[in-house]
RNA sequence: GCUGCGGUGGUCUAGAGGUUAUGACGGUGGGUUGUGGUCCCGCCAACCCGGGUUCAAUUCCCGGCCGCGGCCCCA
């Protein structure tokens, strides 16, 4: 026998219909907020990725070479690739492009629930317009995701790593020191912080700056923190209006915490940075992390940074629904995922199918979704078959029924029953009235 | 990378050093050649893999693989 590869999944039809039923609610929200779909290739150079994160991300990767001894590998993420899309066509592009994108990525990591080796991200990018307007709009829309998904008590973390570049700046840290302190504010190792040789004072501000809990208003206290750190941060200002632009937007995340040192842990980010924390998933709680950043001066159109975008982790958003569904008894984990259009099973009972063909045709023609019994049996069971796949109807078309040109409509959620011409139009209308 | 727990038909599960390896769900066929979900009967289908201990291992031991949790990490 063969086995699934690790880290990977088989999406049979229940679980496919609710995939499917996200990603569509996904484009939907996507399309209010006028981000437009686009995809890039599976697999990349690996000079695409080494370039954005380092050299060390290799041995995460899906690398190969192909024939003409080309580095590849299977893309690990979005970003990049819609960065490299762009810079192809030379930032030649209406700006600013508000792409949304989505599909799978690979990863070669130890895989658990919530982490696998091949995983989806809905994300988007806004590019071209370097805006604390542009970053609300990229968090609301982030929002509005999880929120139409009915997902509760999630919980939106907010940073602005150009603060901390000025905090940390104005105590002399620059290059790689600065990358560690940043690292270690993140993960709130203040006794690292003290040993890695910052200023006592400072640290005791580090640590009641990460203290701070709350929305907005935590903003005036940070600002007192901050200034009395002797540093003037625009940044903060810019932060203010972002939170201030996101809650007009309408963005109403169930638990909103300011933490001016989410870091984000990577070297890229510019400004405002954010994360969506659900509980449910332990270490995996994480189901969208993104921000602003800079790429572009990686193709040469630094004229472009900083972009501002998110990746989504579309299964941990669909693991944290089905929990939460499952505790709350709620049938549906994502709203809409059954309310397909009434199949019918039309079930030919010993005529010759050709006599019932052109009446499916003329049914599937018309909008009318029909389900064929391909195999000849007993009514009986080919009424269980109609039950097992679904069809909300059935239609069994059988000599009686083609000599009096009369068909009977059966519901079959309770059985009640309906007669009708054996016409196409008439079938259709029967249907949506019962 | 570290660490804890687990692995019996497709799914859930009983079980014991020697069994025709239990039951349910499911699938399939019949009872029933024009109306399903009930009922009855039949059939399909499993001890994760490798090594060790033993007369005998699916059961005990070790390793691997896979799964679940925790830590590290998470572009």
């Amino acid at each position: 026998m063969f086995e699934r590869a690790r880290g990977t999944r088989d999406f049979g039809p229940a679980e496919m219909g609710r995939r499917l039923a996200f990603e569509r609610m996904c484009d939907e929200v996507a399309f209010r907020y006028g981000f437009q779909r686009v995809a890039t290739p599976t697999f990349e150079r690996l000079e695409l990725f080494t370039a954005k994160s380092g050299a060390s991300i290799t041995d995460q990767l899906y690398a190969f070479k192909d024939r003409s001894d080309r580095d590849l590998t299977l893309r690990p993420e979005l970003t990049a690739p819609v960065m490299r899309m762009i810079a192809e066509q030379k930032g030649q592009i209406p700006k600013p492009a508000r792409y949304s994108y989505f599909g799978p990525c690979f990863r070669y990591e130890e895989s658990k629930r919530g982490r696998y080796r091949e995983f989806w991200q809905y994300g988007c990018e806004i590019i071209g317009a370097p805006t604390s307007l542009t970053e609300a709009e990229v968090v609301a829309f982030a929002c509005a995701i999880v929120e139409e998904a009915g997902l509760e008590g999630w919980q939106l973390n907010i940073g602005h790593v150009g603060i901390l570049n000025d905090i940390l700046g104005n105590l002399g840290l620059e290059g790689d020191a600065l990358g560690d302190a940043m690292r270690l504010l993140d993960k709130g190792d203040f006794a690292g912080l003290a040993a890695s040789g910052i200023d006592s004072t400072a640290v005791t501000n580090l640590q009641s700056l990460a203290q701070l809990n709350g929305g907005i208003e935590t903003l005036a206290s940070a600002r007192e923190i901050i200034t009395s750190m002797g540093v003037e941060s625009e940044a903060l200002d810019q932060l203010e209006e972002m939170l201030n632009n996101l809650s007009s937007l309408g963005a109403n995340p169930p638990t909103l915490v300011v933490d001016l040192t989410v870091a984000r842990g990577l070297d890229y980010y510019t400004g405002m940075v954010f994360e969506i924390m659900v509980d449910e998933l332990g270490g995996e709680g994480q189901v969208c992390g993104g921000g602003s950043y800079k790429l572009f001066h990686l193709f040469g159109l630094d004229d472009l940074d900083p972009c501002c975008g998110f990746g989504l982790g579309f299964d941990r958003v669909l693991l944290a629904l089905e929990i939460q569904a499952e505790k709350s008894g709620r049938s549906e984990v994502v709203p809409g995922e059954n309310s397909g259009a009434s199949t019918l099973a039309v079930i030919p009972f010993k005529v010759d199918v050709s006599q019932v063909l052109a009446l499916v045709s003329g049914l599937r023609a018309g909008g009318q979704p029909v389900l064929l019994e391909l195999r000849e049996r007993n009514i009986g069971k080919s009424m269980a078959w109609a039950n097992s796949t679904g069809a909300q109807f059935a239609m069994v078309v059988g000599p009686r029924d083609i000599e009096s040109g009369q068909v009977t409509i059966k519901r079959l959620s309770d059985g009640a029953e309906a007669n009708c011409e054996m016409s196409a139009e008439a079938i259709s209308q029967t249907i949506s009235s019962m």
